[in-house]
DNA sequence: CCGATCGTTTGATACTCGTCAAACAATATG
DNA sequence: CATATTGTTTGACGAGTATCAAACGATCGG
């Protein structure tokens, strides 16, 4: 099947609390430290340095992240790419992410 | 009994995920909104627009506020009187405050 | 076609959390 | 002192959630 973008909510109907809701959890952060390059990534858990979690559970937490609003999720043969939706997040609460990557780096 | 500060994290304890999961509540969020003015606001449902819920609900939502270093409580007779920890947590989390209380006003 | 790979879904379990109600403590007021 | 006010604490209950395990689906490679 030909690439595909899994359901995400528009950028207008983000909202707040339900972005702040999925980056109150450590794994989701940790999953937001690791996308903050803006680039693909895939689900594996090893690669994403959470080797000690369940690839269910890791495919929870994107599911969590994608409905926020906060990543986007491509469908490419066997793998799905992950990445920030960081215009996205930017046109609609503009400054708040690049405040919360900088917060993560301390 | 004299004025008093109720227990609280040091502004370097203060924990990113922490203060996310506490605004990850609709309620708590929209007690940011109220106090974004950096005043000092009572406990009391009523004042706060928040008649619907009642006074025990509010009282836990303003510890959890409290233990995660957003706000600071401090008590007096009757009254206890709760405030944004601005400059701390502008200096623990440089621009997240003011890019939160931006968000909340879309 | 067969087996391996990538990721999701479902079910089960334990834990957390939001809410209310009742009891309580401390303080102010008559 | 007696009563009202302000807010907390505790217990109970229902809803949500983080996790794993097992089964499943889709895809790729031989």
């Amino acid at each position: 099947m030909a690439d595909e973008l899994l359901p995400q909510p528009d950028t207008a109907d983000i909202e707040l609390v339900k972005v702040l809701h999925a980056l109150g959890d450590p794994v989701r952060l940790r999953l937001l430290a690791i996308y903050a390059d803006g680039a693909e990534h895939t689900c594996d858990p090893r690669g994403l340095g959470l080797e000690q979690l369940h690839k269910s559970t890791v495919s929870h937490h994107m599911r969590v992240l994608r409905e926020a609003g906060i990543t986007s999720t491509r469908s490419a043969g066997r793998n799905r790419f992950v990445r920030l939706r960081c215009d996205d997040l930017d046109a609609r609460f503009p400054g708040l992410l690049d405040a919360l990557l900088r917060s993560l780096e301390r």
